[in-house]
DNA sequence: CTTCATATAATCAATCATGATCAAGCATGA
DNA sequence: TCATGCTTGATCATGATTGATTATATGAAG
């Protein structure tokens, strides 16, 4: 005696949950085991490889399609500082803009807050290659000159080899900067290849280059070099930041700043 | 018997949360209970997880936005007399569309019809210097390059000479670009000289040329000439698309599709 | 400055999802 | 046939999310 339905194989499923998925963007294990027959446990599991694919983010309940706008902004990393702080740096920060700078904004969610803060800045002028700063921009506020390039999601930046053809006609005057990694052995470091080929070729076009990073960058050291420390001329970071570390970095004739 | 509701997942509430925040700029924590259907202590936590994420800053009694508008159109489409034009427009060039294809989108409302619809093509390639197509494909969706210039706040779109840095780098198989005028006497014409200039550029660049304009653009003369009606191959518009204008258009080798 | 109403943070209990474990079902090959 | 491996579903302890409660903090009015 067959059973009454025949089940679907895995492979179709894990097809049928994508198909799901890319038309819900969000669903419910609940909802998928009535709709595929099978129990809560098979379709943990599915997700659980879907996940692992990256081709979506688990969530209590269910899951969430990756680069649905229901995803949270990936380059947000929630095991970082507090949003206070990086607010800190970033007000630190505004001090050292001009009203008629030209100014870069780099990636990352501490420079993201600097942005904001020059909203009412009209007179100055913002290059940047970061869609979630020029976003901010947008409606209203500096001169706004976006880097061109490939567009990397995990960031929201421009990055790579095409943004050479811009950012080497430009000059400003100061570039506001994030990075994934600080550290006296290796420098400035970041995950991503072609992000720190841009970065570096930004630090190299700038007449200062000033840095933010709160104190969970100290003495880490990521995947690839993004720039030298001798490009630095100011370091803005938070009140925990290690003590030897911008002692030595002083040393090595940074301004550190903590905020 | 189920009488209970299943309530939204977290993710689903948050981006709901977004959503009202867009909209009203300012949010009560009562309204939200109402419109939510959730605790207050709910509403809450998700406030909080959002200023963490820099979306809005609590205040007494609710919360207001920090966010940046660019979802929110400045022109608004909604109010547009020809929306459900454009969206047919937008269906039809989608068919010219192929996989692998490199292809360039214009600003202009009815050309982000078109991004919407590409949002699923991940082995496209997509270029662009708006603002908006980006933000529409910035989750998810084709490899997505972004032209780099100076932001025109009206268009949200790059313009100017420096996009020229990049265009002429990319040679994209099919510009799909929109208008402000189209005519027989003016050709393709715009506002603004910088805008003119960099669809100008672009439609250089492209193997094959475009054009998505509703019938409210026949016969209209612009400020500056944006392009020689030479350059264009197909024509894409609606079934108000005056007869004669199509028909000469026609007789001068263009492709005319009525969506 | 004080008082009042109400928002908020902290705590707790209840609910429900989750992951781990294990046993059953079923195909495959010896 | 039996053993083996893999998938699935059930069970249960654990953990996460939510809503209610209560003490505290806040803003407005007098």
């Amino acid at each position: 005696m067959r059973a009454v339905k025949p089940k679907d194989l895995a492979p179709k499923r894990l097809e049928q949950l994508r198909r799901i998925l890319s038309h819900d963007q969000v669903v419910r294990v609940d909802d998928l085991t009535a709709q595929l027959g099978v129990s809560a446990a098979t379709i943990r599991r599915d997700l659980d490889t879907l996940e692992s694919l990256g081709e979506l983010r688990r969530v209590y309940g269910g899951a969430v399609s990756t680069g649905s706008r229901l995803e949270e902004p990936l380059f947000d990393d929630k095991t970082s500082i507090a949003a206070g702080e990086k607010r800190a740096i970033a007000a630190a920060a505004l001090k050292y803009v001009q009203p008629n700078d030209t100014v870069f904004l780099d990636g990352g969610s501490t420079v993201l807050e600097l942005a904001r803060l020059l909203k009412d800045r009209s007179k100055l002028t913002v290059v940047t290659n970061s869609l979630r700063a020029a976003a901010e921009l947008a409606g209203r506020g500096p001169r706004l000159i976006l880097v061109g390039g490939e567009l990397r999601r995990l960031s929201q930046t421009t990055v790579g080899p095409l943004t050479r053809f811009m950012i080497r006609e430009l000059h400003v005057d100061k570039a506001f900067m994030g990075t994934i990694g600080l550290s006296l052995e290796g420098g400035l470091t970041t995950t991503d290849p072609s992000e720190a080929y841009t970065k570096e070729l930004v630090m190299e076009h700038a007449r200062e280059v000033i840095l933010l990073a709160d104190s969970s960058k100290a003495h880490k050291i990521s995947f690839t070099r993004s720039g030298r420390l001798e490009k630095v001329r100011i370091l803005i970071t938070d009140s925990l930041m290690d003590r030897k570390l911008s002692k030595e970095l002083r040393k090595r004739g940074l301004e550190v700043v903590r905020a």
